[in-house]
DNA sequence: TATGAATGAGGGTTCATTCAT
DNA sequence: TATGAATGAACCCTCATTCAT
């Protein structure tokens, strides 16, 4: 085997120059993404960050929307790299949810502005019309992903059958899309403490024993212990 | 007679036809933004949906910016109304807990357009300069109070004293906060079961008995049982 | 019956300040299309002859298209008010045809500037991929009423009925559109006379008598007399 | 050997490949002005017609004006070569014209793209002050030169005399100059069969016999037979 | 000889806001 | 009180051309 990069087919015929070059305004893309919101950050204000001009963007990337689609898909990539092999390895219920919080959450510390960037793009990015752009596509990818992982060990009964994995992975989810914005507020975050508080969080969710107070889905309401 | 007619004690001297345009025109806003995403929210299309033109509403509110502040303004009231009293009633820890997070399922439910465009405000809405518009005072705000009301019931003892509590009330309102959303993209979602689901999630993970691993803060990892 | 102006539809709550503003534009636009072709008529450049901002011409009609839109429309009710009534009352093939050829060249004289603009908006304005927009429209609507005319008068015997009318129709408005580049050329031209010129050529190519070498339509070629 | 291979007389140096690659380029802008139209040919879009980029177009022509003004003049000796000879052997008045008409049409099917592009060009193309381009040496040129003809045949008496052959000129290369544009319409139109009805049309409009109504240039309308 | 990279002016359009009425 | 009119900055993008390699 001659080369092991190339992870995708994406780059053809990328010249060392362009590829650097549509690095550099990736990075510079990223930055004012995450530091003045999706809404706010304009081609002109990417180029001057990026110490050039909008029409280099242009040149490179064609398009703002395929700017940010090369972004958002890069990250998708790098966060596949990091958190799928680990997340395979993890034979047991409990070690998965732990290392998948811990590793997202490193993750984050790892990639803040980055991550701070598409979770922006998720949020924000809409058509003309009004309709969301990546959100399903990224957003509900990790969701479902997760909500597979949890069906799984349910079954095993690692995991306490009576909690809605779609429910639970939306929870998990939305916990962890909102620490890049509180990292953004407090950039001395201690993002290990805040992923094993997560982790032991999750973990008594979703351990065996906590039977639900309902067994149909509809009781109006139950009484606590 | 001239003027003077106060519904409530909000303002000061506004006639009664204006108090009618400016809730018409807060009702546009509300559901422009709901629909389009704050991005897409101008002001020509807040007038279109209102039925006026964009003189109109500067007119009224002097600027967008005021006019968004007083729809989150108007929220923020509604909620603490809605929220506040049951809050207060409730005498036990998990009874408090399963309180907050039905009643706030409760008024998403009833309130889905306004939550949804706040939610859209909060989490985009930037100044010129990126920096944050309403992120703090109201996000922040949510979360702090229910902060508190954790750290008040560790200390009775009906919640387990080992997790942190902040970083407690950041996972239940990213997941609370994450609902408009979904409610948007399906909006057959069944909130009372959505509720009671997070409610016994979160009660499973603050109630006393579920030891956290790690005495200190910086245990690299532990093992789980 | 109250009033008989409003032609069509077409301007429902008009303004008079805004009448006035769009007529300007209008005649702005047409100006400047007729001076420097479609392809240099930027916006800047009719903002600048009608001496406002592009904003203002954006305000009224939306977009670039739609102005160009309405300019066509414009000129082509004026067209149909100016020949239509004439055209009718001629009662012989010949008559016709003249009063069809001297009418379109005073039409042209009285219409100089806007009917140059509307030609060259024919000739040259395309969509993104190529696609013409308003050739079919325009052009072939008057080629097409016209050969309708021809096939008339070829059925009532007034012309001869060995000549292909839409070949004729072809002819005839192709030489007529012609006229308003030939005018931007030289505007002494004596519209009058080329009209005379080009009704009596026309008239002595359809009258009766001449009978077509060919009976079949493919003999490769022709013995003259 | 360096250089010195001119397959014609007509450039100074060119080399071999230098003279492929040239003709490649005029044929990609043939075809994508023709298709597109004139406003619409990018250098761009030219490039990527012919597999190459905008650098090697500037660099083998220097400017876009002067690939187009190459692309004229190939098509404009192409269009002598092929109408010359023929032209000088016609004898007699009408066949000189029939001649014309329809040698121009077999032309026209020969060279579909080339005419059309030419066509486009001659009618759009302008400066950047909106002053014409080719139009005049293009359009004029023929024109003039078909009015000689005209003229001369007069003289013999084989033309009516009471014609003005300005006018005759212009509509006869009008006519003639409309039908690349319904070409690219219907791609199936019988050129052949044109030209037939055409030349006829013009035998009949300039055949002595054909007395026009008016002596002075100034009746202003005159009964017809 | 040829190319990719970069430039900068200008394109049409959207937008929040100001102003006269 | 309300509106239509206008403004001007900023937006994304296209284009012919220049330049270094």
């Amino acid at each position: 085997m001659r080369s092991e990069i190339r992870t995708s087919g994406q780059q053809q015929g990328r010249t060392f120059i362009e590829t650097a070059r549509r690095a550099q305004i990736v990075a510079a893309a990223i930055d004012t993404i995450a530091e003045v919101g999706y809404g706010q950050a304009s081609l002109a204000r990417m180029a001057k960050t990026a110490g050039t001009s909008k029409g280099v963007i242009i040149y490179h990337f064609g398009s703002k929307d395929d700017l940010v689609r090369e972004l958002v898909a890069e990250l998708s990539v790098k966060g596949r790299a990091y958190l799928g092999p680990r997340l395979e390895a993890a034979s047991t219920g409990a070690g998965m949810l732990r290392t998948y919080i811990e590793d997202n959450m490193s993750f984050i510390g790892e990639n803040r502005s980055h991550v701070a960037a598409v979770v922006e793009i998720a949020l924000n990015a809409r058509g003309a019309d009004g309709s969301p752009l990546y959100d399903m596509s990224i957003r509900e990818e990790g969701a479902e992903a997760l909500r597979q992982l949890l069906v799984h060990f349910q079954g095993t009964g690692e995991f306490r059958a009576d909690f809605d994995p779609a429910v639970m992975a939306m929870a998990i989810r939305a916990t962890l899309d909102a620490v890049p914005a509180r990292l953004a507020r407090d950039s001395d975050l201690d993002l290990g403490y805040y992923g094993r508080e997560l982790a032991h969080l999750f973990h008594l969710a979703t351990r065996p024993g906590g039977s639900h107070p309902g067994t149909t889905h509809h009781p109006s309401s139950a009484e606590e212990p």
